[in-house]
DNA sequence: TCGGTTACCGAAATCGGTTTCAGAGAGGAA
DNA sequence: TTCCTCTCTGAAACCGATTTCGGTAACCGA
């Protein structure tokens, strides 16, 4: 930057405010400066900019675990809204591994981003005291009220369920299983209960209720324990895709057809979801609109002088396709 | 850290060697310090950091498109490892956009990363030239030779093609349809030369050999081109996993069934493969070592001295499943 | 006793920007 | 003419670390 000021025969302050477009600049030396600076090639040093004004252009992005079909998408919208405000992102996969939560939230700190997108709900609240005491601003995925310096984003599961009960009872099904995911998991409990409670109301009480992880084989074993029941239900609602088609390939195993047997509903609509055999009937949540509602939550919120929280909201559809038919 | 320094009794140079274990330090003085460093709670700015030693502990990772199922994998390899060393890592998506790509290479440039992983091939090399020029490390897969600040990554497609070509001539197939990945794409291109010669050499002909995009839905269009030539081929070979659910999905609804009608393989083994019905015989390649492998090779490449490239090298294997037969 | 290491520590320069403050010149109003 | 305001610019302080350079004290060998 000095050399570009010694080039076009000014300071380094009339540099740093020409690029910046932070002040009175005459015409003719605007010019000169963004000429020199095109020749050189000239280009930033973002850590002395950090450095220099305290704020880092960055915003973290917290998910348990990238392979998992649902982030993808999620971690587009997110940082193609952080990218076009000009604003990078930080990438964290928890693993699920406590340990591994608690550096991350360190090199959070560390890295002084501006503010964090939480969209894991196996990482606790309380983990996020630190980040909020440093003034950076956090979102999370279904977990009321905001406060302030923290934004939510409610996910609303429960109009897609509702849909989802409706398909069902229409088709005439009278025995509901469900395959809910972790227990430890805020999201998966809301879900579980929004399912068990809708499905009571249209008077079928689900059995089994169980609960598995997200990993894809879960569903698997999961099946195994339905059909080993004395009855069997007629539809098996899944906690997730994932779940879902675990279970869908092993009931193919076990000779069972899908849906002339026994019907399957997933939750998430990821993109496989419509190349499984057959196509997953689902309850959509639109992730990539997540992420950018996410990105657009912290960066509200940071511009407000309160710097107070709200609440955002995602809506849920069911999407038919044809692993749900007529109850046998 | 001055305050540190102060409530330590040291000068702000001391808890900095203090720090970075970098200099003589008397055991009682570390000790108090450290002491101190722990009630304040407190960290190290990265970006003063990053300013004051002039490297930044990042790398980065330049991908095509974060919700192409290729890649996650391939970011956990690459990311586990940087973390484990300390690292950072500055996730980039082209999302095939030739503008997009000249702003993340600024980007990177602006960053100060220290090395670069070029996992996507639709990049063409001649971009990176500015960042060899700033002394950045450049890792890219399958464009030898090495040189300097640039390496390279192998992936031996030819050995996986070669087990998937007899295991299809020894099913008894004759005839054989090839549906490649884009012709922008080097990889693509390569897998395309090495299909057509492998099964040339076996004496079928394939025909015919369909250049399509990566995207879902191309291998079904693919498919339908295929399906109203005059004479159809026994088996399909595609150039990802992708395109060949694509293809499998379009060939169900034209009523064909795979494998009893038309054998389908596909390339990359994502983790949707053996989900697909019915499940996909496919060429693995193990993505989440290549991420990996492509950081170490940053790594390796950066501490040497002459910082001179080398070539790794990743195998490829066949993983029959069931959507091969013998030939109708 | 003296010169030479070795172990340890602090002052100050430095990295590359941003920002405050003060000042110069031009133009307008009184 | 004088005083003010407005526009524009540069000098210098500053952000928070690292690192060089130099200095002191202790120890060792001769």
């Amino acid at each position: 930057m000095k050399q570009v000021a010694k080039r076009a025969g000014v300071s380094p302050a009339t540099v740093s405010r020409v690029l910046n477009k932070t002040h009175y600049i005459a015409e003719e030396t605007e010019r000169r400066v963004l000429e020199v600076v095109g020749q050189m090639k000239y280009f930033k040093n973002v850590h002395a900019r950090r450095l220099s004004t305290g704020q880092s252009d960055l915003f973290g992005l917290v998910i348990s675990e990238i392979t998992n079909p649902f982030f993808p998408e999620l971690i587009r919208g997110f940082q193609s809204c952080a990218w076009d405000r000009g604003f990078d992102v930080l990438l964290c996969n928890t693993q699920y591994d406590p340990e591994r939560a608690k550096t991350i939230m360190r090199k959070l700190l560390e890295s002084d981003v501006r503010g964090v997108a939480i969209m894991t709900s196996s990482l606790p609240k309380s983990m996020t005291s630190e980040l909020v005491a440093a003034g950076i601003g956090v979102v999370f995925c279904n977990l009321l009220p905001p406060e302030k310096l923290v934004s939510t984003i409610t996910i609303d599961y429960q109009r897609g369920i509702s849909q989802s009960i409706e398909h069902i009872v229409g088709l005439g099904h009278r025995r509901a299983a469900v395959i809910a995911g972790p227990e430890d998991n805020r999201t998966a409990v809301t879900i579980k209960e929004f399912l068990v409670t809708g499905l009571k109301d249209h008077g079928l009480l689900p059995f089994p209720v169980i609960s598995s992880s997200y990993q894809i084989d879960s569903g698997a074993s999961a099946v195994r324990a339905i059909l080993s029941a004395q009855e069997k239900p007629t539809v098996i609602f899944c906690g997730s895709d994932l779940i879902a088609m675990g279970a869908m390939s092993t009931l193919k195993h076990a000779g069972i057809e899908v849906p002339e047997d026994i019907s399957v509903i997933g939750i998430d609509d990821i993109s496989f979801a419509f190349l499984a055999r057959p196509p997953l009937t689902t309850i959509r949540v639109p992730r990539e609109h997540l992420g950018a509602v996410a990105f657009e939550a912290l960066d509200k919120m940071l511009k407000l002088k309160r710097r107070k929280g709200a609440d955002h909201y995602v809506e849920t559809e069911l999407v038919v396709r044809e692993s749900t038919g007529p109850a046998r």
